[in-house]
DNA sequence: TCGTTCATGTAACGCGTTACATGATTGC
DNA sequence: GCAATCATGTAACGCGTTACATGAACGA
């Protein structure tokens, strides 16, 4: 309906789901722990939240907060806590699992990086190969536009254009790579119901090996 | 005064400096030449044409269609032909000389390196560390969020910084070799009067050695 | 008590896109 | 004749930002 968004969206789903929170944490951890690849602001954050909200993937709660015991009183402007609903956990899987065409582009494909942590070991799959295959497409490109124009291109627009095509090549090795690391990977823990909490995810989860590659 | 754009119109007065153009033809090159790192569509391209010929920066010409010669008559909608004005060339080179604090971006920068070809070389030099030290204070803010959250991040969510790190560290050390480069380079063409099409800029006047780095 | 950080919001604007509407020219 | 592509535009919307307004809690 009204006020959809998508990465943001996404984000606050992603990180509500692992605890709840109210805006202002969420913020910073949308800027920090996950924020190196982008930065927002509240004049997007709260209108963001409200609107989830009313779709029902979220509630507000009156923060009970633990904090500091006196003056817990009448009407101090109360924090307002987060919490993912049922519908909402329901609706970030969707999100997760869901590969339509714009899923692959640059932030997207670092929002759903970022969450791998509660996905499922064929979806993560899925969308490591598809933002390889992506990148390939742009790589072709690429190539073609640099056979039509080179020799009437002066110096630095090719310096440029070659600097541009070695990132995306050096991120395409990175997802082999990843990949790679994914394939060799053994267990398949469900992921649901598990209250919170028990992020640890050893047993070989991330990336073992394949460091200091260059 | 109304509408105002940043990189859009930098790159069109860029690209209109070179020769003058229909809005057709421009938006191809804003994605094929420039186009590598964005693209551009008619929705924003046209206004954005309308808005520089209000401010003096261009103007329309009723296109002297120089190719077929049949049916050079009446009321066929002629191409509107784009040229920069002389106001146009000095606000163009306003912009790039002008170090503002959003002139170091990823995208301002991109759009700024493409029109090198048509900068000074002290100019150049000033663009290049200005994106340095971005990057560098970029670098600063990473490792020290790294070192702040650390220990409480699954596996995924640090490869994801760390692969982030290491590609601005990658563009940092390119943009050493650029320096060096252009440190290395002779004359100072004064690229000013000299009218147009003599682009070919030989005289080491781009990247000379300095290649398969990894 | 006074500045800083925490905490929540709103209004206006920026900078673009998508989808639509329109028509001329070219090549088969 | 008909499709493709050239060529120009407009209206509505998307997804965010900046700047502003407000106020409580905390530390020195």
């Amino acid at each position: 309906m009204s006020k959809r968004s998508g990465i943001l969206e996404f984000a606050v789903l992603g990180l509500l789901r692992e605890s709840p929170m109210h805006g202002y944490e969420l913020r910073k951890r949308l800027n920090t722990s996950l924020g190196v690849f982008r930065a927002f602001s509240y004049g997007s954050l709260y209108p963001c939240l409200k609107t989830l909200v009313t779709l029902g993937w979220l509630i507000e709660e009156p923060a009970v907060d633990s904090g500091p015991p006196a003056a817990p009183l009448a009407g101090r402007r109360a924090k307002i806590v987060y919490r993912l609903t049922a519908a909402g956990k329901e609706h970030f899987e969707e999100l997760l699992a869901h590969s339509g065409p714009d899923a692959w582009e640059d932030e997207h494909f670092a929002a759903r990086f970022a969450f791998f942590g509660q996905t499922s070991k064929d979806v993560r799959m899925r969308v490591l190969e598809g933002r390889r295959s992506r990148l390939e497409e742009r790589l072709e490109k690429m190539r073609a536009s640099l056979v039509r124009t080179r020799e009437r291109l002066d110096d630095y627009t090719l310096e440029l254009q070659r600097h541009g095509m070695e990132s995306v090549e050096r991120e395409v090795r990175w997802l082999n790579e990843l990949i790679e690391t994914e394939r060799a990977g053994r267990v398949e823990r469900p992921v649901d119901e598990r209250d919170d909490n028990d992020n640890t995810n050893q047993e070989n989860g991330g990336r073992p090996e394949a460091r200091g590659t260059a």
